[in-house]
RNA sequence: GCGGGGGUAGCCGAGCAUGGACAAAGGCGCAGGACUUAAGAUCCUGUUCCGCAGGGAUACGAGGGUUCGAAUCCCUCCCCCCGCACCA
């Protein structure tokens, strides 16, 4: 076991990293390529957890890779402070909500003892205290992680600087005309009088609330009076033989323009939020019931239909009237039944296996009550069915014939062009606030959006996509289609921390929208900084960014050397070499990325790659906050050690796939990694092998170390990490525990002496500590100055140089000779459950050799034709049967062919010692006694065998 | 329904592009053994079935096909996950 403390070594390099500032990137022109890595700064709500660890993880694991393949490499962090949750937040806190109190209460303890988490629990009821206490926290969760970042340019994004960036960004927008106002549906709250998002809403985090269009179309009652049905299914309404409406509910009436519409109260308040020129008006409200019997007419025929009653319909969705097309829907079918009226469905949708759709799927489940739950499930069977499968029948008039996904919007379309429909929205489900406020939907007449949809803005994301690597591949299509989906998105709001919208001020920029292309902003926060923030125009960041306008001009201004430095820094770290994060954010921040950096930086400063990682979950369950089962980020170093998690995060999965956090599993990988760390710690203080005492064995391991370690500097160019960590921890720590049971554990410790420089240099991006530690101890048993010293850390190395000459396929073949040798022996032994007195070895003869040459390369058919040619002997087809059984294809003996040059005799000569040990009697080879024929068996790399008993 | 990803031993998970040493890496779990007063840790062995000679049979979602040979290639089908769409 290792005596190590994690802790401590941890916090000792951490600290000395800091102190000589190794990982602050400076301009190396010439001498360096430059790397520039982002990873999306995280948002200061609260703490992070294990979960989101793993992106900067392995970001930082990339950064400190590229570091050592020579790269100059600019890693920077920031914080996302803007947008509405952190206010929402301050906001609860401030209104002494429990729940919210309590929740910071124990994110701060987390951070800080007893005694003060209450006064800065306090201080949360200002916005910025809370950003600005988790900024800090979690920029000392990410040092204490390790992580490899230049904090000079640390920035968040409510600073003026940043305020000033995002001005410019929307400036450069505007004017290539793509920002535009206009009608925008949004969750609102009536209570609170505001836009409300997914934090606002009770459980809006699990069960999220979107917006749902419904067609209102008008059944007219009498002149200019209208009862206005909602519906999802307009197409269906070629098929309506009456109107639902509960008679228990109330009904007002809403003036809209000249018309009158009848609709639930609850409708009519929501009515008053969506539209502008609706008008309640004061007349008392009626029962549902007043309706009842009346007839109306359906606008598309004319026809005179009833209103009838039906007690499914909820007053507080849609309109509080449903119109009934019982052929197809399963809830009016069963509405009829219940009534037992004669009133015959009108069947519109031809669908294969069905003649009357909500009938038979009614029947077929037996539901015979509108109060049956399982009318939901039958609506949406049916639905599905027709929508996918069905056609509009010839009861449809133009629309007859087209089947129903294909032409539903334009149904809708002609009926709003009739005037008969209009468009309603509802809320997904019924929600309410965290503070108990009614979500409804509102429309915003005068909505900031920024258009994606104009062609040379496509074109240009297109083109960037194309030119870049994804890592996994598959993301490239799937960004070229979300490029294509994308249209209108609203990028600003009333609400929320930002920056104020140049164009009105009393709009915040919206902060999906204000965090697209900062990654700019980090190759000059710092020296941004020694400027006023009133200099930061736009005449300033187009010559920066955009390489436009006059330096003397602006120096006027601002100070000419800073001016230049600024400059020349963004001329040298961009593009944006990677960016790496999670595939959540394809479809929305990283094609903002993408296409705002298409729309405003010239084409050499698009971004290069983007790779991505799966999430995080916990004992095969997601980790939320709402489970608990979350595990804080600043816990890690604590309970598990950082490199250990590090580690974890390395081998327990691929990018593509999910990591699944198992104290299980963490325990075995302890006992691994201690077993890892054991093994350097043995190795100190002892001398290396010199070449000229290599024996078989050390070759054996020196081949497969340098070809493992060959294969893993490949595989992490292409962030393949997961199999550098098996193959560096794993497989090699295996081949070592072979080469100890060959050798012997003091040889061992000498053999890993020659490897071990090479080896923390490979494994020190996944586990940077632990490498950092066992490189310095190992160089301070040489003396050397302490300076010197100082400054050679293993973070600052480059790769080894492969030794090819060192990789060595005979050497590695025989041993896989041996070990099959072996395994034979022991199966043998196994089968005839005989303990050896001695056991023979025959290798094939030499005629075999030579007929096995001279055939290897045919076709099986001819094989044996030719060895007859060669050696007319009944024995010689046995051997090719034997041979043809037992030896691999081909090809693949072209692979190994130095496998198949192979002494047998010497190999098995040099290892008599070792097989003797190992089975514990004497061994014969090649010698004459052959008492049960087993001599004739043999064939070329696989010996006959003879175990006496 | 469309788009994407999957289905491999008790479980997790590699392999599949470039078919052949694949009864299938590695890990977990389980069983036996060594060590130990004991537990843990560690190490070894085993973990589809049959076999007193290194072998054979059956196997990689199901079923067909191509091939001397298929986990790998082709076709059909089933199932799971994600996104979209969509649900009075």
């Amino acid at each position: 076991m290792t005596g190590i403390n994690f802790k401590e070594i941890e916090e000792k390099w951490q600290r000395k990293w800091e102190e000589s500032k190794i990982f602050d990137a400076e301009i190396e022109k010439g001498k360096k390529k430059k790397f520039f890595l982002t990873v999306p700064y995280p948002y200061t709500s609260g703490p992070l957890h294990i979960g989101h660890g793993r992106t900067y993880t392995i970001g930082d694991m990339i950064a400190r890779f590229k570091r050592l393949q020579g790269y100059n490499v600019l890693f920077p962090m920031a914080f996302h402070v803007t947008g509405t949750p952190i206010l929402a937040i301050a906001d609860s806190i401030a209104k002494g909500e429990k729940e919210v109190v309590e929740r910071y209460r124990n994110y701060v303890s987390i951070y800080e003892d007893g005694e003060k988490v209450e006064s800065i629990v306090n201080s949360f009821g200002n916005a910025e205290n809370v950003a600005n206490f988790f900024a800090e926290r979690i920029s000392e969760d990410f040092k204490r992680m390790g992580y490899s970042i230049d904090w000079r340019r640390r920035f968040n994004t409510t600073e003026p600087m940043y305020n000033k960036f995002i001005e410019w960004q929307f400036k450069k927008l505007y004017d290539k005309g793509v920002i535009k106002k206009g009608k925008y549906p949004i969750a609102f709250s009536i209570e609170e009088d505001s836009a409300v998002g997914e934090d606002d809403i009770e459980e809006g985090d699990i069960n999220k609330v979107s917006i749902i269009e419904y067609t209102t179309i008008k059944f007219e009652l009498s002149n200019d009076t209208y009862l206005i049905a909602a519906t999802l299914r307009p197409e269906t309404i070629f098929g309506v033989t009456n109107l639902w409406i509960n008679p228990a509910a109330r009904y007002v009436k809403v003036k809209v323009g000249k018309e009158i519409w009848i609709v639930s109260v609850e409708a009519a308040e929501k009515l008053g939020y969506q539209r502008e020129e609706a008008e309640l008006l004061e007349e008392e409200e009626v029962e549902g019931g007043f309706f009842v019997g009346k007839k109306v007419k359906e606008p598309v025929g004319g026809r005179e239909i009833s209103v009838l009653p039906a007690s499914f319909v909820d007053e507080d969705v849609g309109t509080g009237v449903v119109y009934s097309v019982p052929a197809h829907a399963p809830y009016d079918y069963i509405a009829l039944e219940d009534l037992r009226l004669e009133i015959a469905p009108i069947k519109i949708i031809d669908i294969e296996g069905y003649e009357l759709p909500a009938k038979e799927i009614c029947e077929r489940m037996g539901i015979e009550s509108q109060e049956d739950e399982r009318l939901e499930e039958a609506t949406q069977i049916i639905y599905k069915d027709e929508f996918y499968r069905g056609v509009l029948n010839e009861k449809c008039g133009e629309f007859a014939g087209i089947e129903i996904a294909a032409i539903k919007d334009e149904v809708k379309n002609w009926l709003k062009g009739k005037n008969v429909a209009d468009v309603f929205y509802e809320t997904s489900r019924k929600a309410v606030t965290r503070g108990g406020g009614k979500v409804i939907v509102a429309v915003l007449q005068d909505q900031w959006f920024i258009d994606y949809t104009p062609s040379w803005w496509k074109d240009r994301g297109h083109k960037l996509v194309e030119e870049m690597t994804f890592y996994p591949e598959k993301y490239k299509a799937y960004m070229q289609d979300i490029i294509d989906w994308l249209a209108l998105r609203p990028c600003a709001r009333k609400r929320g921390l930002g920056t104020r919208f140049p164009f009105e001020k009393e709009w915040i920029i919206e902060s999906l929208s204000d965090s697209t292309i900062y990654m700019a902003l980090y190759t000059i926060a710092h020296l941004l900084r020694q400027l006023p923030a009133e200099a930061l125009d736009e005449k300033l960041f187009d010559y920066v960014f955009l390489g436009i306008g006059d330096a003397e001009e602006l120096a006027k201004k601002v100070d000419a050397d800073i001016l230049k430095r600024i400059r020349e820094e963004f001329e040298y770290w961009y593009p944006n070499d990677l960016r790496h994060t999670a595939p959540p954010h394809l479809s929305n921040h990283l094609v903002f990325f993408l296409m705002h950096h298409a729309a405003i930086f010239l084409e050499n400063q698009w971004p290069k790659a983007i790779s991505l990682n799966e999430l995080m979950i916990r004992e095969g369950r997601k980790m939320s906050k709402s489970k608990g089962n979350v595990i804080p980020l600043a816990k890690v170093s604590e309970l598990y050690g950082v490199d250990l998690y590090r580690l974890y995060c390395a081998i327990n999965a691929d990018f593509a796939s999910v990591v699944n956090w198992r104290e299980q599993d963490v325990d075995a990988l302890r006992r691994k990694f201690n077993a890892l760390v054991g093994l350097f710690e043995q190795s100190m203080g002892v001398e290396k092998l010199k070449e000229n005492e290599f024996t078989h064995m050390d070759r054996w391991l020196l081949s497969k170390f340098y070809r493992k370690l060959k294969e893993s500097i490949e595989r992490f160019e292409t962030f393949r990490i997961r199999e550098v960590g098996l193959n560096m921890v794993f497989n090699l720590m295996n081949d070592i525990k072979y080469y100890e049971y060959r050798e012997s554990e003091e040889r061992r410790r000498r053999i890993v002496r020659n490897i071990m420089a090479d080896w923390l240099i490979i494994l020190s991006p996944i586990v940077p500590h632990i490498c950092e530690e066992m490189w310095h101890r190992s160089r301070e048993e040489k003396g050397g100055r302490r300076e010197e010293r100082r400054l050679k850390f293993i973070s600052l190395q480059t790769l080894p140089e492969i030794k090819e000459a060192l990789i060595d396929d005979r050497v590695e073949r025989e041993e896989e000779y041996l070990v099959s040798l072996i395994e034979d022996i022991k199966e043998i032994m196994k089968i005839a459950r005989i303990t050896p007195s001695k056991i023979y070895i025959y290798t094939a003869e030499k005629w075999k050799w030579e007929i096995f040459r001279a055939i290897k390369d045919l076709p099986d058919k001819d094989k044996i034709k030719e060895a007859m040619k060669l050696r007319k002997d009944k024995s010689t087809v046995d051997f090719v049967k034997q041979m043809m059984k037992n030896l691999p294809s081909k090809k693949t003996m072209e692979e190994h062919i130095l496998y198949f040059e192979l002494k047998e005799e010497e190999v098995l000569e040099r290892e008599r010692e070792y097989l003797m040990r190992e089975f514990g009697c004497e061994i014969g080879i090649n010698e004459e006694y052959d008492p049960k024929g087993k001599k004739k068996f043999a064939i070329p790399l696989k010996p006959a065998i003879y175990v006496e008993g």
